[in-house]
DNA sequence: AACTCCCGCCATTGG
DNA sequence: CCAATGGCGGGAGTT
């Protein structure tokens, strides 16, 4: 490494430079004009770079060359594409073994660069690190199914949503400039959007798995999970367009203390612009810049593929089986947090984590609960070493035919097929997904609920729960399921209830190509936002009104809110009626999980009224799927008792990751689950296992999340909860109720379920008004198509997933007790629950601002 | 002055 | 202990 690894600029400049014959033409010309220069450096990219190919060829003459190459003749960018012009973008085999060394030594650069693209690269499986040193070259074989999946996974997570929240933020802000305002603003935002939010997680595709060990430990490295959020804001905001500092700021999401925020703020960018620019040679993204009033910010706006047919079909299908893993393969993830002993542990990024693990270990001993690891041994084993071929197997199979579920039976016979098989049974539940094109009307529409409420189940409730649940999302076609690790940071239920910023924001926003023009005026669009009447803040709705006035197309604008509003509540309804009809408990979380899922597309068609029919009889589609659906899955199994608990106490293992992955689990995995989890009622609800570690939680108290503390998070969390497998058998219409009440589609009897909303949320969710409140930007392209009309967000969001103290704790445990056993943990749990709640929050909080470790 | 973002120090990790 | 990794932020080039 010494040799290679930084040479010294003067040295590097000077001795060795990448430059080809052609080179020196493209100094005079850089020198002459530096856009001419990018220009034709742009030119150049797409056929094959010449300067790519032959890197270590001709040195350049010293100390010239020094001044006249630019600064951007070495940036990330162009080493990347230097880097691919080396692969082909569908390399046959998957054997192109890439060493590290040699690339390094090849494109004449520092092997840190060569890591910083990696990195990225791993984020889209474009590669994968097969050992040390070396690399395995996929190219984009894998880069729709990648990409698809993280659009469902950041559907889940709901970026779109926190987005949007981020840029209200950002907004009032800018109007008023208390300093202080701002900082908490801002805060806030991210903190509600956060809260609940998983925290990074690397997401991982079947075929792809971590080769060598070591790399599991690494997986939470920010870089590459970053690259991926950063690739998820893309694909679920509607205009693919996502400004720097917004995704900055989702991206910082821990904490937000004033300065250091400043100072991570500054980081995070720098790290995306380096993402950015390898996603720019990749071609997946450009740079534009949004201009409001306030000028004009830097952005990037997705240029890669659109849809992804296939995974949003098989998403449905994998959500509805999703599962909890119980341990699994995390092991190798985790063993870097707590050693079996627990003695070692070196967090990279969360060394509060020691702290926790303490505790963990502590809390053990109270509970003394189950067995660390038998389990997690067997399923770690299976995933990663015996399992491989399997899932390889698996992965070929499914991806050669989608609709078809048969799967080798090979060892888990009736577990496989259940998880695989649900899709040949789910078939009319996915219908084909048409292009989702926002504008385009009715179609978009079928996907957009069913994919969603998957994510929300997965997703949303592990994170509350424990600091660290794995869930299983069974894959079609990839071959395999996911398992999402989510960070514990999630759970920490927001501190202050921050009311929503109700006030719409009208803001007009144009792109610029970075050619520079700017669009013209007349593309310019106003988004419509729905005053939160709930908000009563006057600042909120003087701002509301100037921004109104200023509003070149306040009709415009208002459009949309009276749809939302009809759309809602005929959904609503239909959802009501829906739900009565079928009494099953399973049933219950479906419901509102669509709900809540009703995105944007979902319900703000340009099309107005026709708009709401389709939406309603789309819906009605939709629910009938559902009870067919239910009805062929309760065949199976009549009771939905979740085994939650006897699976609790097995999975006890201490998989604590400081991330959360997407890992591929094997069948055999699976299999262990199913028996375990036994969720054959349906196939939908992702049995959930949970197995927290001793509570890693740092409070004792709520993250042992045990099955009980499921019970907590359903309320809070409602929507997502809702769908939440707890089948347990609390179907009560009541329940239903609630969660359409949350979601804002019903209006419910006042308080339903007081109890457990917390003040805050209660307004925010509750008034249906809010939840339809859409804060966003349009953003407007000057080469396309009309604006775009702004998704709204149903629910306000917040998943008010911890929820605060006071709703959480007993409200729910009525509702949501299940009956099922409890384990010890549960027991314990549920004893200090509420307290617990507040007392967590406080030390995740910690975690990430003091990062102070051994 | 604001954007970009390269460079490389230095902490982690794994072996 | 060493080499591989990769977080991170100073500060230089661009706009």
């Amino acid at each position: 490494m010494g040799p290679l690894s930084t040479p010294k600029k003067g040295i590097e400049a000077g001795s060795v430079d990448p430059w080809t014959p052609t080179s020196n033409l493209k100094i005079l010309i850089s020198a002459a004009s530096p856009e001419i220069r990018n220009r034709e450096k742009e030119l150049c990219l797409d056929p094959e770079d010449r300067d790519a190919l032959d890197p270590t060829l001709d040195s350049e003459n010293g100390e010239e060359s020094e001044k006249m190459i630019s600064r951007k003749d070495k940036s990330l960018g162009l080493l990347c594409r230097k880097f691919l012009a080396r692969y082909p973008d569908y390399p046959k085999s998957a054997l192109n073994d890439i060493c590290l060394d040699d690339v390094a030594t090849e494109l004449n650069v520092e092997r840190r660069r060569i890591y910083d693209i990696m990195n990225v690269l791993e984020s889209l499986h474009m590669v994968s690190r097969s050992a040390k040193n070396r690399y395995s070259w996929h190219g984009r074989t894998k880069l729709e199914e990648t990409l698809a999946i993280l659009k469902q996974v950041g559907e889940e997570q709901r970026y779109g949503q926190q987005m949007q929240q981020i840029r209200q933020r950002l907004l009032e802000k800018e109007f008023e400039c208390d300093g202080e305002e701002k900082e908490n603003a801002v805060a806030a935002a991210v903190e509600d959007c956060e809260h609940g939010q998983k925290e990074l997680y690397f997401v991982e595709l079947p075929g792809v798995e971590f080769k060598a060990a070591s790399v599991n430990s690494r997986k939470d490295k920010s870089l590459r999970v970053m690259s991926q959020k950063f690739v998820m804001l893309f694909l679920v905001s509607n205009p693919r367009v996502v400004s720097l500092d917004v995704a900055a700021k989702i991206l910082i999401g821990e904490d937000h203390s004033a300065d250091q925020d400043k100072n991570k703020f500054k980081t995070k960018v720098r790290r995306l612009y380096d993402i950015a620019n390898v996603l720019r040679s990749l071609k997946l993204i450009e740079k534009v810049h949004v201009t409001e009033e306030r000028g004009r910010k830097p952005a990037f706006e997705w240029v890669g593929p659109e849809e992804f047919p296939q995974i949003q079909k098989s998403m449905a299908e994998c959500r509805k089986k999703s599962v909890l893993q119980p341990c699994a393969s995390v092991e190798n993830c985790a063993k870097n947090l707590f050693s079996s002993t627990a003695t070692k542990r070196s967090f990279t990024r969360h060394p509060s984590l020691i702290k926790l693990a303490k505790k963990i270990q502590d809390d053990r001993r109270k509970i003394n609960s189950a067995p660390s690891s038998p389990v997690k041994c067997a399923l770690s084993d299976c995933s990663n070493t015996a399992v491989p071929n399997k899932m390889a197997q698996l992965a070929a199979i499914c991806k050669l035919e989608l609709a078809q579920e048969s799967i080798p039976a090979g060892n888990p016979p009736a577990a496989a097929e259940r998880l695989w098989s649900p899709t040949s049974t789910d078939p009319p539940t996915a219908p084909p997904l048409v292009p989702q094109d926002p504008k385009a009307g009715a179609p978009p529409v079928t996907h957009t609920p069913l994919t969603r409420p998957t994510a929300g189940s997965f997703a949303y409730i592990p994170s509350q729960c424990s600091p660290l649940i794995p869930v299983i999302l069974p894959q079609q076609h990839g071959g395999g399921p996911y398992a999402v690790y989510v960070h514990p940071s999630a759970l920490r239920p927001n501190p202050q209830a921050r009311p929503q910023p109700t006030s719409l924001a009208v803001r007009s926003m144009t792109f610029e190509e970075k050619t520079g023009h700017s669009p013209p005026g007349g593309y310019a669009s106003k988004s419509p936002l729905v005053p939160a009447m709930a908000d009563g803040s006057p600042s909120s709705l003087k701002r509301l009104f100037s921004d109104a006035a200023s509003d070149s197309s306040p009709s415009k604008a208002k459009k949309p809110d009276p749809n939302c509003k009809d759309s809602s509540t005929k959904l609503g309804n239909i959802l009501q009626a829906h739900l009565k009809s079928r009494r099953g408990g399973c049933l219950t979380s479906r419901p509102s999980p669509r709900a809540l899922h009703l995105d944007p597309e979902f319900l703000n068609t340009p099309g107005g009224a026709s708009t709401n029919q389709t939406l309603d009889q789309s819906l009605e589609n939709l629910l009938d799927k559902d009870d067919r659906a239910a009805n062929s899955d309760s065949e199976a199994g009549s009771t939905p008792v979740r085994t939650v608990p006897l699976i609790s106490g097995q999975i006890h293992s201490e998989t604590l990751l400081p991330a959360g992955y997407l890992i591929p689990i094997s069948q055999q995995s699976l299999n262990y689950k199913e028996g375990c989890g036994g969720e054959t009622s349906k196939a939908q609800t992702p049995t959930y296992i949970y197995q927290t570690p001793t509570a890693a939680a740092t409070p004792p108290q709520a993250q042992e999340a045990t099955p009980t503390s499921l019970c907590l998070h359903k309320p809070t969390a409602s929507p997502h909860a809702a769908q939440h497998p707890h089948r347990l058998h609390s179907p009560s219409p009541a329940i239903l109720n609630f969660t359409l009440q949350n979601l804002g589609l019903i209006s419910g009897p006042g308080n339903a379920t007081p109890t457990q909303q917390t003040p805050e949320r209660s307004s925010t969710v509750l008034s249906p008004i809010s939840t339809l409140q859409q804060r966003g930007l349009v953003f407007i392209k000057p080469g396309s198509p009309a604006t775009i009309q702004q998704p709204v967000t149903l629910i306000s969001v917040q998943q008010p997933l911890m929820s605060t103290p006071k709703g959480a704790a007993l409200p729910q445990h009525s509702f949501f007790h299940t009956p099922v056993s409890l384990s010890p943990l549960a027991a314990m749990v549920t004893s200090s629950r509420q307290p617990a709640t507040r007392t967590i929050y406080v030390p995740q909080r910690k975690l990430d601002v003091h990062p102070e470790d051994s």
